[in-house]
RNA sequence: CCCGGGGUGGAGCAGUGGUAGCUCGCCAGGCUCAUAACCUGGAGGUCGCAGGUUCAAAUCCUGCCCCCGGAACCA
């Protein structure tokens, strides 16, 4: 991958009209996965997420609400940034473009591609709603039959004076840049996706407003405010310096990976390097384009996308709320594949959390503990300085800690998660069933003592695999026994290097009459 | 019309040339340490359709059908 050092990585930034539903939230788990497994992996991670608050219909919001639009803002801010709290994503900072720090770095910014002469002046022709005081796309129109989707009336087209970004030029030198950088865009399917695009033409882009109040005033032009796009995509400049902390920024740019939904890849894939190289700067080293999460409706079966004239908006703290932040990360990160789509259901959530949290991983905990406390009294003897036996031959602790690596560094988290529980988990319930230490430990107490300390090397393994998916969970596990690594810097070598015991292995989790209170209580 | 993705046992998925696999669900046993959890076995698929290449195709080629998404303020 990529130098080992330092690791910069973002989302994209959510407009604050509404709250989060799931699909934001999809997003946010799969790149917090990223960051967690990078920072076990040793690199310095910076992990940006924020909101996209410079545009008109956060203003028009505000202003239904009867609110100072900054004031709105902020309001949803801390909402956003109390469900990703939840969610136990571990963001370093959070931008809201409403900030000064991006204004000023968007200023500089659009200045210095102005001067570059990639900027000229021109007329943008649309369709306009009077009602709206605002340009509509043909899209929203022809979705709402013809008519403005809030006022029910026809637009009317409408021209105004505008700056252009001359993206057009920028063609030959994008398509160089994907062909010496195959794995700038991912997954593959993206890929083929904007070459296509790209290849079929690109035309300039209107980046500028007249007449708005909010939003960021063109430096040369102060009767413009920059348009949508070229204010967005830099809150991954602006938020680590561009503009007000040149050192900074040149420590963190280029980013490693921007996480982004799939329907915004080509700003990200064109738009963006295209800026970037007319403001004399690097484009980022990689853009990863996720599927969306579609809700399954239970009457008709069928996938449906989230929307609320659907009325099938799901958001993650009714989730969070009926279960936890982890069943929610669980069930995201393993039953929707991160680079294609998935698909939620009540239902499935539940199956889910039963039959692999609870039953698998959570059950097995269980009784790993309550034999080796009430047979041992919580203390393994002679295990100080012994390396636990191999439980399944198949594939080794080493192999499946590296195919998970492998996994998680392709985003693949899904293919990760069942590695762990086919390779680490149901190999441990077999070899509990196949040995029974509760049998064994009539008749052969060291045998049994050892068969435990087999067993429980499973569930470090697992721990350690799963710190970055269920970072709670996968601590309550490591913590339930005196493994010899901090919790702290556990790495992913430790699974297959077996650090040994430096004292016999003990039970450390609370009990209460021998047993310990379940990972993840059952759903009925 | 164009572009992208996809069609594999009831559901969800893996599988890019060599006896069709996993999870859930279902049926039957076993076990009893554990969260009525765990383990074993079983039923269930002509891998969208039709051709072709090959000793051999879910996998490669051609044509077709169907579903989903996209075309520039939508995660």
């Amino acid at each position: 991958m990529t130098e080992p050092s330092r690791f910069y990585l973002t989302t994209a930034i959510d407009y604050p009209n509404s709250r989060p539903h799931i699909g934001t939230a999809f997003e946010k788990i799969g790149a917090d996965v990223q960051a967690r497994y990078r920072r076990m992996s040793g690199n310095t991670v910076h992990f940006l997420m924020g909101n996209d608050e410079n545009t008109i219909k956060v203003a028009k919001r505000a202003a239904e609400l009867g609110r100072d639009p900054k004031e709105y803002c902020d309001d949803m801010a801390r909402q956003f940034k109390e469900v990703w709290k939840a969610l136990d994503i571990s963001n370093d900072d959070f931008i809201q473009t409403s900030e000064a720090r991006h204004h000023a770095g968007c200023r500089a910014f659009i200045q210095k591609v102005y001067d570059a002469g990639h900027i000229y002046k021109g007329a943008y022709e649309g369709l306009y709603c009077e009602g709206c005081e605002a340009f509509k796309t043909e899209k929203e129109i022809k979705e709402a039959g013809g008519v403005c989707p809030d006022h029910k009336v026809p637009p009317i087209k409408r021209s105004e004076p505008c700056y252009f970004f001359a993206l057009s030029k920028f063609q030959d030198r994008l398509l160089r840049f994907y062909d010496e950088n195959p794995g700038f865009i991912q997954p593959e399917s993206r890929r083929n996706e904007i070459l296509s695009l790209v290849q079929g033409g690109l035309q300039d882009v209107n980046i500028t407003r007249q007449g708005q109040d909010w939003g960021i005033k063109v430096p040369f032009d102060e009767q413009f405010t920059i348009y949508v796009w070229f204010d967005a995509l830099l809150n991954y400049i602006t938020a680590i310096g561009y503009g007000t902390d040149d050192e900074r920024f040149r420590k963190w740019w280029p980013a490693d990976i921007h996480f982004i939904g799939k329907d915004i890849t080509r700003f990200h894939c064109a738009l963006w390097p295209a800026m970037l190289w007319a403001a004399g700067e690097e484009p980022p080293r990689s853009v990863f384009g996720h599927g969306f999460v579609y809700v399954k409706n239970e009457e008709t079966g069928a996938a449906e996308k989230i929307s609320k004239s659907l009325g099938n908006v799901v958001e993650p703290m009714d989730i969070v709320t009926k279960f936890s932040g982890e069943a929610f990360r669980y069930y995201f990160l393993r039953e929707c594949p991160f680079p294609g789509d998935g698909e939620f259901s009540w239902q499935r959530f539940k199956d889910v959390f039963n039959s692999e949290l609870a039953n698998n991983l959570g059950n097995l905990y269980s009784r790993c503990i309550t034999l080796v406390s009430k047979n041992y009294d919580g203390h393994l003897d002679e295990t100080a300085g012994r390396k636990p036996g191999v439980i399944y031959t198949e594939v080794d602790t080493q192999t499946t800690a590296q195919q998970v690596q492998k996994h998680i560094e392709a985003c693949q988290y899904n293919q990760a998660l069942e590695r762990i529980w086919r390779q680490i988990l149901d190999p441990a319930n077999r070899y509990a069933e196949k040995t029974e230490p509760w049998k064994l430990v009539k008749t052969d107490k060291e045998a049994a003592r050892h068969v435990l300390y087999d067993l429980v090397e499973q569930l470090r393994c697992a721990a350690i695999l799963l710190k970055p998916f269920l970072p709670r969970m996968a601590e309550t596990i490591y913590r339930g026994f005196n493994f010899p690594q901090p919790w702290a810097e556990v790495r992913y070598e430790d699974v297959w290097v077996h650090p040994l015991q430096a004292e016999d292995l003990r039970v450390l989790a609370p009990l209460e009459a021998g047993k310990v209170k379940p990972l993840f209580p059952r759903i009925n």
